[in-house]
DNA sequence: ACAAAAGTGTTATAATTACACCCATGT
DNA sequence: ACATGGGTGTAATTATAACACTTTTGT
């Protein structure tokens, strides 16, 4: 920090940093959601001028008391009525013309939720929509960067940590999960293989109950050992067999 | 971005976001340089109050006209008068108690250098100094935090991208690449299965010339193939044998 | 001739890939 | 009985890890 303008404040007796300009700070938030189905991203349509009927990330100007992870939990609260899922910090964004109307710094964040433990609590009054990952509309100011960042990072993330079971239910299946890596790799994966590799980790428990809904032998229920998972979750572990092309 | 504050500046005819607070903005720059011996960490010692004498990070406030990555290429021109540097934004720092004197956001950059190159031009104003990095000082705010989080970024990244030629000047020899990767990993590695592994990137030319600083027969020096530097960047090679205990 | 670092070679083990087949069940 | 997705097995290939020795040259 460069402090050579900091002046005494002389009615409270504290430093303070003269002649800087303040800046909005914001905080957006990439939500993405999978229904042991399809993978999802939430998106907020602006009711109100300016930009209205435009796609957006739900997002929020940071408050005196909160810190920016803070905001973000609090902005997914707002719209979801979720708390403590995943959530991490993608990148501060912060070109000057960025917003037109007014410059601010944005700080985004990435969340990976359940979407049928909450779909019911989405509050309706920012008339949220989960969009098909491939199939999202355009979004106001940098939001599309932000989306590609985002996927890129969980493409990244994904390939060596156990990420992606923050988007599935407390049972789920082995095709769930696979369809979901094919889903965020936009590629098939050979199951024999990725059943032996998932195995492998240990971090699954197999239940006794099984989920007929998608074929008549029906699929073994597993949940995951969360002990084991919050162990490894920074080991590196190869989920994904030739991981490329990625960009980082 | 949650608009619903908007208002319609009369004077100019354009919204913005009312009632809002604005916060102070700064970049820091946590600034990686190698000599070809010793992996070392630059900074400044604050000559002015508040934190007087303290050791910080080089940083300043994000201006007007300018990018965050624009800002931190400008603060780290400042103090080094290098241009075109590896740079990397980090992580953004928004905690409402870490910078005592006023509430500031900071978007922390990592930067990768070379000494040897850029060692004469650095500006004596801000009482810069390179410290080993295992005995850097105490520093002010949440800059340890930054600094620690920026070594872990570092070894994650170089587990599986060649980050680390970075550092290097334009010809180093094997052994001073190894000796790199071993204090960035505080770890022994092979010099067989190294020599190997960096041989099979395909990314070094073998100059003519030998190093014999370092020993008797000497070391021969080797440049990097900057078209393969450039495509394989974000190729996943696996530098380090056991990318085990990394936090990330 | 010897010390000290540079550089080459080999082999055992483990991980990855590319395959083909059987299983369970609702219709 | 058969179609459909679920699940298991195996063999070839490749990558990794552990290891020992030879080379060069200044002193």
């Amino acid at each position: 920090m460069k402090l050579t303008k900091a002046i005494k404040d002389k009615s409270q007796g504290k430093y303070k940093y003269a002649e800087q300009a303040h800046i909005l700070v914001a905080v957006d938030c990439i939500i993405f959601g999978y229904d042991g189905d399809e993978l999802k991203i939430l998106l907020i349509k602006r009711a109100l001028e300016p930009a209205k009927d435009q796609w957006s990330l739900m997002g929020g100007f940071i408050e005196a008391n909160e810190n920016l992870y803070g905001a973000a939990e609090r902005i997914l609260h707002t719209l979801t009525g979720l708390e403590e899922v995943y959530l991490e910090q993608l990148k501060a964004y912060g070109d000057p013309e960025r917003d037109p109307f007014e410059r601010t710094i944005s700080v985004a964040y990435f969340a990976l939720i359940d979407i049928n433990k909450y779909k019911e609590q989405i509050n309706d009054a920012y008339q949220a929509k989960w969009f098909l990952i491939n199939e999202a509309p355009k979004l106001i100011f940098d939001h599309e960067k932000m989306v590609e960042k985002a996927k890129n990072r969980i493409r990244y993330k994904a390939a060596f940590h156990p990420i992606l079971f923050e988007l599935l239910p407390r049972k789920f299946t082995i095709p769930q999960l696979q369809n979901l890596y094919e889903q965020v790799y936009n590629a098939k994966i050979d199951n024999r293989n990725f059943i032996r590799k998932v195995n492998s980790t240990g971090l699954l428990i197999k239940l006794a109950e099984k989920d007929k809904s998608s074929s008549k032998r029906g699929a073994f229920y597993y949940k995951l050992d969360l002990n084991k998972y919050k162990a490894k979750f920074s080991s590196f572990i190869n989920f994904i067999p030739n991981p490329e092309n990625f960009i980082l």
